[in-house]
DNA sequence: CCGACTAACTAGTGTTGCCAGGTACCGCTA
DNA sequence: TAGCGGTACCTGGCAACACTAGTTAGTCGG
């Protein structure tokens, strides 16, 4: 049974990602392991991992490989002027949408009344 | 060049048009150009149209077929007791992302300080 | 008859997250 | 030294969803 958290993840998991790397540079493992404990439990780490890849190859973020004391080097994510473009372009269209929603529940409130 | 709006509309959509029926009984012309005025002015018929087709087949809403004045018959939705529960499921899912996505804007704002 | 509006539907496409693996590096312990 | 767990990254195939670009059909006015 596909979670509505999956389908509602769609579009909104990037801007969630350019967000985490506008406040400080990151890496993949890293990434998913924050927002593992932040509540999305369930959130697949070949998931972050191609959407990295994605936004990498948009030209959102720069890279830096750096070796790790423990296992494979790291690579670290750092968010470019393009991806704060980007980013910005994402809290626009958010913004709308959760105030559109916004709407919708409190009608829904008040026809409980 | 998809929209930001198409892919977060994935998932979000379905929950929009529940609470719309959940609200009284609508048509899918009628839901579609009611979102267009609400701002969503891309939104594209058939899309809609095939959402109303998936809930209808996933046993959330009841369909009446109501003669229309001008046009061919309406195929009127109204939410029924499955599709309440898949509502309020909708919110909650909403309520926590929109909470987690806050922090992260927050976040953002005080950054930008 | 033809255009405009109303009203519903469909096949094919692209994007996206998930599943279920695999590879590789390191330290600890039996 | 062989194995295990933790760290760290990647990949191919799949399913769900919104969009594109149409088609069909009913009503009315010019």
């Amino acid at each position: 049974m596909a979670s509505q958290m999956t389908e509602m993840l769609k579009g909104t998991l990037e801007g969630i990602v350019l967000a985490i790397l506008g406040d400080q540079p990151a890496y993949g493992y890293e990434i998913t392991g924050r927002l593992r404990e932040q509540g999305f439990a369930d959130l697949a780490e070949g998931t972050v991992y191609a959407l990295l890849i994605r936004i990498e190859q948009r030209g959102f973020v720069d890279v830096e490989k750096v070796p790790s004391e423990k296992g494979p080097p790291r690579k670290v994510y750092s968010l470019n002027a393009q991806g704060r473009t980007q980013l910005d372009e994402f809290w626009r269209t958010w913004s709308f949408l959760a105030e559109r929603i916004g709407h919708l529940k409190t009608a829904h409130a008040e026809g409980e009344k």
